[in-house]
RNA sequence: GGAGAGGUGGGUGAGUGGUUAAUACCAGCAGACUGUAAAUCUGCCGCUUCGGCUACGUAGGUUCGAAUCCUACCCUCUCCA
């Protein structure tokens, strides 16, 4: 019993608390752990496998994981961390959102131990009198505890009545599931204890409250998330993932491998000994890299992308799997910054423009210096703009 | 319902009739440097057929000229009821 507490408790932030989890673990019984899940966005990424990974603890414990896709509450849209009141989504782009998540979780998920439920199920069915007196047992100032709203609040800015509603109805889904555990980022801390509140109040046994770091996004300092760009979706591409968990800062590569890898803590201390001792940096994060890419695709695949990436550094920075296209450039020829902007190389002629000035563009290796260089009919030629971006078109 | 404050480019936020695509910071992009890292430095950072065009909540108006003045409307916040 006390492994499985320790086994629990790697890598979490918070339990909230320790002794109902224990007393709920010592029941012998099968507990329901919930987790929730936004559907605002279709790509599940790496910050979202912390939280998953600890599910498939419990899983390997024997223990049964709802995975929420809270279709009902995403037409709220979650208020947590934000200073502004976000927009609220249509029923079609949640549905195919979630469609995307469903596929994506069994990465990581146990299938036979999973259940994938979305809350409309329950909450539409609640109904104008069940949102009364669901919002009849909480009340104003305890939510402007959040620090979200306290914050909105105190700088006078808006918040919407509707955003209220939001810890509630996710504290409702743990009375409706009857959760006995439900995980979340730290984020979600209130709406984790909203929902212990509301069981309480209908009668229920309070589920216990586990918090996962949030983790950091490429950038290193915000969180990851999809709005701010700065994440790695779980089905990327395997070189596109390894090239980007390259990118990351030495400082943060410590912080992913603490939250993402699997090896063990003394490993872990063992590499950064390592890297005192005068190891390239660039070969432990490979090691992160090689795992990553390995876990979401298959085995070996790591190995691959190391050394694809390998190669192309010693190859001059090309890449061997460039996309190719054609292109119609009449009978003129085109301006080489209208034709960038045409492959979708660069959003607009005017930054192709500035791009071949500042000597960013090249064709077939060779810097181009005139952004109105005529590209004439039946070339094919590969183009490089910036580092990362390569295309080969034909004309 | 009454009184007041405010809405500026991806974000924060200057600017109160005319050297102005609009100060500054952040983010972003490119180049240099490197480990295709980070940090740093340099440049860029509305669109364009390079003649211009379109922008400061929305729609009108005043003016030779408006983000700046006027009117109406929309939205946000504060206080009072």
């Amino acid at each position: 019993m006390n492994d499985a507490l320790k086994l629990i408790k790697r890598g979490t932030d918070e339990i909230l608390t320790e002794s109902d989890l224990k007393k709920k673990l010592d029941s012998g019984k099968q507990l329901i752990i919930k987790a929730g899940f936004d559907p605002t966005a279709p790509d599940l990424h790496l910050g979202h496998t912390v939280l998953l990974n600890k599910l498939r603890h419990f899983q390997d414990l024997g223990h049964k994981v709802i995975f929420l896709i809270g279709d009902f509450t995403g037409q709220i849209g979650d208020p947590s961390g934000k200073n502004k009141t976000r927009p609220t989504l249509s029923s079609e782009e949640l549905i195919s959102n979630a469609k995307t998540y469903e596929k994506q979780v069994f990465k990581i998920l146990k299938k036979d131990l999973t259940e994938v439920k979305f809350n409309s199920e329950w909450c539409n069915k609640l109904g104008a009198d069940g949102l009364i007196g669901l919002a009849s047992k909480y009340n104003v100032a305890r939510m402007l505890e959040r620090d979200d709203f306290n914050k909105r609040y105190s700088a006078n800015q808006s918040i919407a009545i509707h955003e209220f509603l939001y810890p509630l109805v996710q504290g409702y889904d743990s009375v409706a599931l009857e959760a006995d555990v439900e995980c979340g980022g730290t984020d979600q801390k209130f709406n984790l204890l909203v929902g212990r509140e509301l069981q309480r109040s209908y009668g229920q046994d309070p589920q216990v409250v586990l918090t996962v770091p949030i983790l950091e996004g490429l950038d290193g300092t915000n969180k990851m998330s999809k709005s701010l760009n700065n994440f790695i979706a779980i089905d990327e591409e395997p070189n596109d993932m390894f090239g980007k968990i390259m990118s990351i800062s030495d400082e943060l590569m410590w912080r992913w491998f603490e939250l993402l890898s699997f090896i063990s803590e003394q490993e872990i201390s063992a590499l950064k000994k390592k890297m005192e001792e005068g190891t390239n940096p660039r070969d432990i994060k490979f090691l992160l890299a090689e795992e990553l890419v390995d876990r979401f695709h298959s085995e070996g695949d790591g190995t691959k992308c190391k050394e694809a990436f390998l190669q192309r550094f010693q190859k001059g920075q090309m890449p061997d799997d460039i996309p190719s296209m054609s292109v119609d450039v009449g009978t003129e020829g085109m301006p080489l910054a209208n034709l960038l902007k045409n492959c979708d190389m660069t959003s607009s002629t005017s930054e192709a423009m500035r791009l071949v000035k500042q000597g960013g563009v090249k064709i077939d290796s060779v810097k181009i210096e005139d952004p109105k260089m005529l590209i004439m009919k039946g070339q094919e030629s590969i183009y490089q703009v910036g580092k990362r971006k390569f295309l080969k078109i034909k004309t």
